[in-house]
DNA sequence: GTCTATAATTTGATAGAC
DNA sequence: GTCTATCAAATTATAGAC
């Protein structure tokens, strides 16, 4: 009784080793970028047994861009965390995704699962369509801090999620990191 | 001797209706988002066919990809255009992406492949790089005749094409075209 | 939990007839 | 140009032994 649905809860280091070596290969192929097999592979099991931990290929999808989404969100803390102000927010905001690129080496995960988000099964599209709800309203709540009130503070968060996504899209494709900072610069301070 | 290489030069009719095909299919699920087989079904052909016009799946994603650079670039038209003040070519350009949305119901093509940039063959790859230089280019013609000389013109357009890529994502997972609108507010006017 | 074995399907690709 | 036929490989998935 190890397997798991995809909730929030507790898992196996097995099923945690699978999650990874999907994550990495989801964010840099997309939906099609991990297939049981290979994962199996990497993680040095047979791929019948990555179906025992995750039922289908469906149920892994959710689970990865779950995961990834709590984890995301967790690293930004409360937005409206008294200590730190707005601008501080911002730019953890923006080192979030400016981390995925230079650390990692990859694409944010809901951005590529958003860039063919027409392509996914129903479940895991939704799961990145609540990763972007979540992101918009603890941005909106930073925004809110900075005076922007209703409509202004949407599209402040709208655009800064646009503009990141977009930034971590042509670092990568031109291969040059500083484009990322370029795309990105006043984005903390507007 | 109807095969082509990928060159900018004419193309038989079903090689077109082949790359109409594929470029739908691309625009929705990526590089993987596209097979002969499927897209030999909707043409009315056999995969062989398919074959007979593009060698292979690197070849015809080149294709794709270079035609759809040629397009979206000639429907800009010269930035330098002394007929344009920048701020219509900038609303020019900012359209050419809504259109996209609104009109296509699709991705960028580029932006879609510039996500799983670390996926794709090569030659693919490439492509995609060189329609997000030239979309560069263009910015920096447009923001230097608003005044925005070396770094500050690079940043404008960098800044604009990931805002414009990264709204397409949003709109399309949100499944609301407001947020398209909302994330580019005031990208025309900056 | 993991394995072997296998099924059913899809994929990119080629040979050769017409 | 298009077809039939076919191939080798990869895919998701399941049954059942250990």
């Amino acid at each position: 009784m190890e397997q798991v649905t995809g909730q929030a809860g507790e898992r196996s280091a097995k099923a945690e080793e699978i999650l990874d070596v999907a994550e990495r290969m989801a964010r840099t192929g997309g939906y099609n970028g991990f297939s049981f097999r290979e994962i199996a592979k990497q993680v040095g099991i047979k791929s019948a047994s990555v179906h025992y931990h995750f039922p289908g290929k469906e149920e892994l999808g959710v689970a990865v861009a779950r995961r990834y989404s709590e984890r995301f969100l967790a690293g930004l803390g409360v937005p409206d965390d008294k200590g730190a102000d707005p601008e501080a927010l911002l730019k953890r905001y923006i080192g979030a995704y400016r981390k995925s690129l230079v650390d990692d080496g990859l694409m944010c995960l809901c951005g590529l699962f958003g860039s063919e988000i027409a392509y996914l099964p129903e479940a895991v599209a939704a799961e990145a369509k609540r990763f972007f709800e979540a992101n918009i309203q603890w941005l909106i709540a930073v925004f809110a801090r900075k005076g922007r009130k209703g409509g202004k503070a949407r599209e402040a968060a709208l655009r800064t999620i646009a503009t990141l996504e977009g930034a971590l899209i042509l670092a990568r494709s031109l291969d040059d990191v500083s484009a990322f900072d370029a795309a990105t610069k006043g984005l903390a301070s507007v």
